[in-house]
DNA sequence: TATGTCCTTTTTTTT
DNA sequence: AAAGGACATA
């Protein structure tokens, strides 16, 4: 079973003394040796199943191993395993402990969206950056552990007072709707673990060996966790590597490596090295980028896989040119190689990008898939959907009700919910309770009344169904009660309105064939869909398009050939991350960006670039100069760009003459 | 009082 | 593109 395993891949696998941390460059084989591992737990050491805990950082992650688990295994021995994100995880332990922390079990989960809309009506008068640095700030005070009144013990000045008032009252808040955010997925459970050794013991046992994937981009809340389920003794493998940390923005933080080995003495540790993915060139470009980092230690990776072709670095006129740049020179080395489009991913800093590389490939006619950027359940329409199914779970929620009575429109607007609003702030009974109360007839004009009241039934018709009837048919009524297709074509453009219920009708035969493969009424799939996204319910059919993504959504992936666009000062790097540790964890994110090739690697950097509505001049990113050593090989664009554009053109169509003849 | 329309501005990365 | 804000209309 672990004859094709190299040996420190196996001694990774094998090593079940104590605590492990296996440091894994990129394309080293640490997803083989996690999931071997697993498998080897399960076949050799007599491991149930059931008690194998493997923490991924995706969805999509979790779902590919236990998919690749599973072919390891005998029939359906996967299945028991937990294998999720933290926060799946937080969410199914909070799920079944909710009462000892005040919660009812069919809480919502808000999204940041929702969330930060929630602190908004919470801090005064925000402009938009302020309330991103306030949900920051709170983030942070979460991860590490703060509570409010901590929070305010600490604060240094009168804003970080300010902002711990709002933290108080956001949490207030937050437990008033019976809600809770991402970070609380993480810190409740600590916080039980911490407090109950009853319901701490119980999940020990439970959960007796873990495995921790992507490590170095865990945060402070979640090694907590990890170490309380892990035990004293360190029941674990944790699988990381710290020049992949590309989290820290969002609260990662690279130091948990250093601090495994000062909480656990004992802690193995198990290099890998050797890197199964990319040429020679690609391995010694990224060691020489990341070389310019302080690092824990000089690891370089190396490779057997032949010096390959040449990096390429391309020097385009404009962001548009760069895209139809990329677009051509896919489309002629596919048509060289005969390779498929999914041989090539186009990698870049930010979502906005992917806009006029989407235009170059629609115009070149060339399949592409997004990935990053929106995800399906960011949608409005999903969210409305999204809305209902949150009311029916949960009354309290505040917003969901705010979102549901005013989606369709049914003749509330902003004075009714705001007259409702007093009357159930008085009382202290949530929105929707508010409606059944005597006193809110005083406080409303029949007019509006009505449609409340109405809308109060409706909802309470479907959550009194929907603790038995199958999702499916329910879902059905729902949009036709509602008549939200109606109402769509109504409110958009014929266009928008079409793709806008297509997305609907994928959601709810989703959300259906969900139900019905697992048995689940509406109420408990509507209590995992806020975690969930696109990736993770379809798509990845194999699906033969170019790949467009992050840099960020691109971690783990890899493909044969690599665009990486707008390798440029202020953009790779970001112009907010110019200094001290951001920049390092840009250039990280370069490092990323470059192992994700496996054979062709072409950066591109523009001279100028279109920032809303004018052009901003742009210089080639450092990294270039870091990773140059002369083995790169770099061209330029002819001195006129229309010509160059008129030749690209002409090329294309050739090819597609070609192709078509 | 509710709702639709026509402006504006915007872009870091995501569980 | 899309979300939020000011204004017009029913």
């Amino acid at each position: 079973m672990l004859s094709d395993l190299n040996p420190p891949q196996r001694e990774a696998v094998k090593y079940l003394d104590g605590p492990l941390l296996v440091l894994a460059g990129a394309g080293s084989g640490k997803t083989r040796v996690i999931t071997r591992k697993i498998a080897y737990l399960v076949k050799e050491c007599g491991f149930n199943p059931r008690h194998i805990a493997a923490i991924t950082f995706t969805n999509k992650a979790a779902r590919e191993m236990r998919e690749r688990v599973g072919e390891l295994l005998d029939g359906g021995q996967a299945k028991g395993m937990t294998i999720s994100t933290f926060h799946s995880l937080g969410l199914s332990i909070l799920r079944q402990e909710a009462r000892h922390l005040g919660y009812k079990p069919r809480f919502s989960v808000l999204d940041a969206a929702d969330a930060q809309a929630i602190l908004s009506d919470i801090v005064k008068s925000p402009d938009k950056s302020s309330l991103r640095r306030a949900a920051a700030v709170i983030s942070n005070w979460k991860n590490a552990l703060l509570d409010p009144e901590a929070a305010m013990q600490q604060a240094g000045d009168e804003v970080e007072v300010q902002l711990a008032r709002a933290y108080l009252s956001y949490q207030t808040t937050l437990k008033a709707y019976q809600a809770m955010d991402f970070d609380d997925l993480i810190r409740l459970p600590l916080a039980l673990f911490q407090t109950e050794a009853e319901v701490l013991g119980r999940w020990q046992g439970r959960l007796r060996y873990l495995l921790v994937d992507e490590y170095q981009d865990t945060n402070g809340a979640q090694y907590a966790l990890m170490k309380l389920l892990a035990g004293p003794v360190g029941r674990f493998t944790a699988v990381g590597d710290d020049d992949q940390a590309i989290y820290g923005w969002r609260g990662a933080d690279v130091e948990n490596l250093r601090r495994l080995s000062e909480d656990y003495r004992r802690l193995k540790l198990i290099p890998l090295t050797q890197n199964y993915r990319s040429s020679q060139r690609i391995l010694e470009a990224a060691n020489r980028v990341i070389r310019h980092n302080s690092r824990l230690s000089d690891k370089n990776l190396w490779s057997e896989l032949g010096i390959g072709e040449p990096i390429q670095i391309v020097e385009c006129k404009d962001d548009r040119h760069e895209a139809e740049t990329v677009a051509t020179r896919i489309d002629g080395h596919r048509f060289q190689t005969r390779n498929r489009f999914s041989d090539y991913a186009v990698l870049y800093r930010g979502n906005h990008q992917a806009r006029v590389l989407e235009e170059a490939f629609r115009s070149a006619r060339i399949p592409y898939v997004l990935s990053g950027g929106q995800s399906f359940f960011d949608r409005a329409e999903i969210k409305d959907i999204t809305a209902y199914l949150r009311l029916i779970a949960n009354p309290d929620d505040d917003p969901a009700f705010i979102r549901a009575v005013t989606t369709p429109r049914r003749g509330i607007g902003p004075a009714s919910l705001e007259r409702l609003g007093h009357y159930s702030a008085d009382r202290h009974v949530s929105l929707f309770a508010a409606l059944f109360e005597a006193g809110v007839q005083a406080t409303l004009p029949a007019k509006q009344l009505q449609p409340l009241l109405e809308f109060g039934e409706f909802i309470n018709r479907l959550a009194l169904r929907a603790e038995r009837e199958p999702a499916g048919t329910l879902l059905q009524d729902l949009l036709a009660a509602t008549r939200y297709e109606t109402w769509l074509y109504d409110v958009e453009d014929d266009r928008v309105a079409r793709t806008r219920w297509e997305n609907v009708g994928e959601f709810v035969d989703w959300l259906t064939k969900k139900g019905a493969d697992e048995g689940k009424t509406l109420i408990e799939l509507s209590q995992t869909v806020a975690l969930m996204n696109l990736l993770e319910g379809r798509e990845d059919a194999e699906v033969n398009a170019v790949r467009l993504s992050t840099l960020h959504a691109a971690k783990g992936l890899e493909f044969p050939h690599v665009f990486l666009v707008g390798v440029e000062e202020e953009t790779l790097p970001h112009r907010e991350c110019l200094d001290g540790d951001r920049l390092e964890e840009e250039r990280r994110l370069m490092y990323v960006g470059i192992t994700r090739a496996r054979r062709g690697l072409t950066l591109t950097w523009c001279k100028r670039r279109k920032r809303g509505q004018d052009w901003l001049p742009c210089e080639p990113s450092r990294f270039l100069a870091e990773m140059d050593a002369g083995e790169v090989s770099r061209s330029g664009q002819p001195a006129d760009p229309e010509a160059a554009r008129a030749a690209g053109k002409q090329r294309l169509a050739d090819l597609k003459a070609m192709l078509g003849g």
